[in-house]
DNA sequence: CGACCTTTTGATAGTAGTCAAATGAAGTGG
DNA sequence: CCACTTCATTTGACTACTATCAAAAGGTCG
C-alpha cells in the first residue's frame, strides 16, 4: 500500500560535476577513506549516526516516509531500487524460507540501513516491518552510487554498514549456536541494550515491541521457553518487570546480564536456586 | 607466519586517470550499474564467478598467495587493510567471543570474498582459515575504491559480494533456528552441493574437508549428532559413503535432500524406520 | 463487560547433549 | 613392514534441556 509512493518518488540527485572537481575526486578518495575513517572512530555511537544521517540527508535529499507498527517497508521478492535508512522506530528483518519457515533474521534502529540483501539479486530477500512508529528514507541505489563518487565519506558509511551488519549477523548465529536458552535470552537483552546505549538512549529500561513469539522467532526458541527464562533471569535478580506490563524490562546492571552470558551463573548463583 | 608477506606486498594500482575519463565515469556510474547487473545476470554462475576474478585481476593486480590447509589468512584482531579474493581452495570463517566460545560462521569457496567484517572498525573480526591447499588474491581496500571509480562493475562486483553474503548469513541463521538436526545437516550437504553447482564442478560426490566436529559447531549440534544424522541419511538412502573414507559423501539427488528438508520426511518414509 | 490476544506456569514427551567404549583411519618409528 | 600412538568416527546408554500440550491469568480494545 505504502510501497508504491514510498519507492518511486525519490527525487533525482542534481550530477553537476564539473571536470576537475572529477578528477580531484578520484586522486583524493583513497587518502580521503582513511582519514575520513579515522575521524569517525573518535566520535561517539551516537554522534557517528548522527553525523551519517546529516551526510545522507544533505547529499542525498531522501524520500522521507512516516511508517507506523506493522507496515511492511520492503518486501521479499519485489524488484529492488532502493536501501532504506531508519530514522527513527523500529524494524524487524523477516525472511521466508521456499517451503514456508519464517524467520526473524535481523532488527533494526535508527542509523541502520535496510535492503541490503537487495543488490545481489536486484530482489529483496526478506521483508522489512516497522514495529513501531518511525520515519525511514527510502534512498535510490543508484542515485546514492552516484552520490558516492563526489563524496568519499558517502561510500565509506555504505560499507562500513554493510560490514557492520555482516558482522552483526555473526554474533547472532554464534549466539545462537552456543548459548543455552536463557542465556540467549539474557543475551538478546544486552544487545538491545547496547542498541540503546550505542544510540545515546537510556539502558537500563528496555520497552520490547516484540512478543514472546516473535522473540523466540529470532532466538530460535519457542515462546514459553523465552517467558520461562525471562521469568528465571528475574528470579535471579538480572532483570526486572516494570509494573505496567511485561513488556517493559529494567535491566540494573547491563554488565551482570554479561557476566552471566559468559559464566553460565559465575554471578548471583545463590540467588538462583 | 605467511601473515607479513601477505598482507604488506600488495603492489599499489596505477592511478593514471584523466579529467576526461573521470567526468565521463561519473556521469555513466548510475546507468552503467544497472546495465552489467543486468548482463551478469544472464551468465551462469561458474561464469559470474570467473568474470569477476579476471575483472579483478585485471583492474587490481592483486597479490597472489598460496595457501595450505590450516593457514591463517586473516585474523580476528588484526588491523584491516586488505579484502581477500579466493581463487582457488575452501576457507573457513571462524568467530571467536570475548569469554571464549568458538563459532564457525561461514564457508567460502572459489570467487567468495573475505575480510568484508574488517570494513566497519578498522580491524577484522574473525579469523579466516584455509581448509584445503589454494589460492587467495590479496586487495588493498584503498586501491579497491579507488579503482572502483574508475570501473562501475568493481564496485558492483564489491556490492553484489557483500549483499550475497549478508543474504548467506541469514540463511544460515534461519536453518540453524528452524530445522531438527538431521534436516540441518541435509540442509549443510545441500548448500555444499548448491556451492559446487554454482561453481560448475560435479555436485553428486561431496569432499568434505571438514570434520564431525567442525560440522557440528558450523550446525550449532555436537560431533556426535551430526555423526548420528549422516548415519540416518544414509540408513534412508538419502546420501551415501564413498568406499574410502567417511569424509566423502556420494548425494545421489539433491533434490530428494530438498524435499527431506523441507517435508521432514515426506519422501523415502519407509525407509527411514 | 466480553472477546481476543498475550503471557505465565505446569505436566509430559522428545530431541539433542553428555559420557563412555569400541572401531577405524593415519602417521611414526622401530 | 608392522607395532604403536593418535585422532576421527561411530554407536550405545543415560541425562538434560527444550518443545509440546494444556489451562489459567493478565491485558487490550471494541
Amino acid at each position: 500500500m505504502m510501497n508504491s509512493s514510498l519507492t518511486h518518488l525519490c527525487p533525482a540527485t542534481p550530477i553537476a560535476v564539473n571536470q576537475q572537481e572529477a578528477a580531484n575526486v578520484v586522486a583524493l578518495h583513497g587518502q580521503a577513506t582513511r582519514r575520513i575513517a579515522e575521524q569517525r572512530a573518535q566520535l561517539s555511537g551516537s554522534q557517528q549516526i548522527a553525523e551519517a544521517l546529516a551526510l545522507v540527508n544533505d547529499s542525498l535529499a531522501p524520500q522521507r516516509q512516516m511508517v507506523r507498527a506493522g507496515d511492511v517497508i520492503c518486501q521479499a521478492g519485489e524488484r529492488f531500487s532502493c536501501l532504506y535508512l531508519l530514522n527513527s522506530g523500529f524494524v524487524k528483518i523477516v525472511s521466508l524460507s521456499s517451503d514456508g519457515r519464517e524467520q526473524v533474521v535481523g532488527l533494526k534502529f535508527r542509523g541502520d540501513w535496510l535492503g541490503f540483501d537487495g543488490i545481489a539479486n536486484q530482489r529483496y530477500s526478506c521483508d522489512a516491518i516497522a514495529m513501531d512508529t518511525g520515519e525511514v528514507w527510502a534512498i535510490r541505489y543508484e542515485a546514492l552510487l552516484e552520490a558516492s563518487l563526489r563524496r568519499p565519506a558517502l561510500l565509506n558509511l555504505l560499507h562500513q554498514a554493510m560490514s557492520r551488519e555482516i558482522a552483526n549477523d555473526r554474533d547472532s548465529l554464534m549466539s545462537v549456536c552456543t548459548l543455552p536458552a536463557d542465556a540467549r535470552v539474557a543475551d538478546f537483552l544486552r544487545y538491545w541494550a547496547d542498541a540503546l546505549a550505542n544510540r545515546g538512549l537510556r539502558t537500563d529500561q528496555i520497552k520490547l515491541r516484540m512478543t514472546r513469539a516473535e522473540i523466540g522467532n529470532y532466538l530460535g526458541m519457542t515462546l514459553e521457553t523465552v517467558s520461562r527464562a525471562l521469568s528465571r533471569l528475574a528470579k535471579a535478580g538480572l532483570i526486572e518487570f516494570a509494573e505496567g506490563g511485561r513488556r517493559d524490562i529494567l535491566i540494573p546492571e547491563v554488565d551482570a546480564l554479561r557476566s552471566f552470558i559468559q559464566g553460565g551463573m559465575t554471578q548471583a548463583p545463590a540467588l538462583l536456586q
